[in-house]
DNA sequence: CACTAACGTAAGTAGCAACTAACGTACGGA
DNA sequence: TCCGTACGTTAGTTGCTACTTACGTTAGTG
């Protein structure tokens, strides 16, 4: 699984793919137009996108709208976080102080 | 650079590597050892890992030794961050409920 | 200065991954 | 029911990527 995911982000297209459905959710057609490569090679980046869990399909009538999942992204963080550590820590210090803060401004 | 770290950890060789090295630091050939394929593919394996930041070099010798690097996390971190923050709130939250804990003892 | 150890590098090959063109399918409208 | 729309699917091609074999290089050792 964690591999899956891994070359599904690995692939240029596909994070491009990733970031459309991040403003909103999409059909198969609107997602092609934004793109240079034709409309079944689109098709078959979905379908990676779909199978490593990152991505849910709505069969609306004839249309197919595309939206974001985070299924799959746990495995990665687990990933990286078993030696990377310390990134992770930065990600962790950064939100400790905040919470500090918060915490502070809350009493 | 984000493009270069995806790369490289989407080869199930090259993660093995990442991991041996999460020990120690270790040879080039210490590292060759551990696997099937012969001493030149994992040389290059190693060279893909150091373009993207990921291992560093120091030569001892006639020996390389390879060690972890973070460079380049960030960026993949970032990239992350940017479409599942739900995900990573997950993280988040266990952090806060840590700092709360652990400001609560120092008191 | 040979000789070995521990590597990287170059060249060639096999397999896979991304792409296109052509075709098939399901849905909605006139 | 016929036609167009919006797709996915298949087959075939091209280009890249991981691999091997062969060779070059540098650092110690007698």
């Amino acid at each position: 699984m964690l591999d899956q995911v891994l070359r599904a982000i690995a692939e240029p297209n596909r994070r491009e793919i990733l970031k459309l459905l991040r403003e909103k959710e999409l059909s198969a057609g609107e997602i092609a137009s934004s793109f240079d490569v034709t409309r079944p090679a689109i098709s078959q980046h979905l379908q990676v996108l779909h199978a490593a869990g990152l991505v849910g399909v709505r069969r609306v009538g004839t249309k197919r709208l595309y939206h974001l999942k985070a299924e799959g992204t746990s495995e990665l963080l687990q990933f990286l976080n078993s030696f990377w550590e310390d990134r992770l820590d930065l990600l962790k210090k950064a939100v400790e102080e905040e919470v500090r803060r918060e915490d502070r401004n809350e009493r």
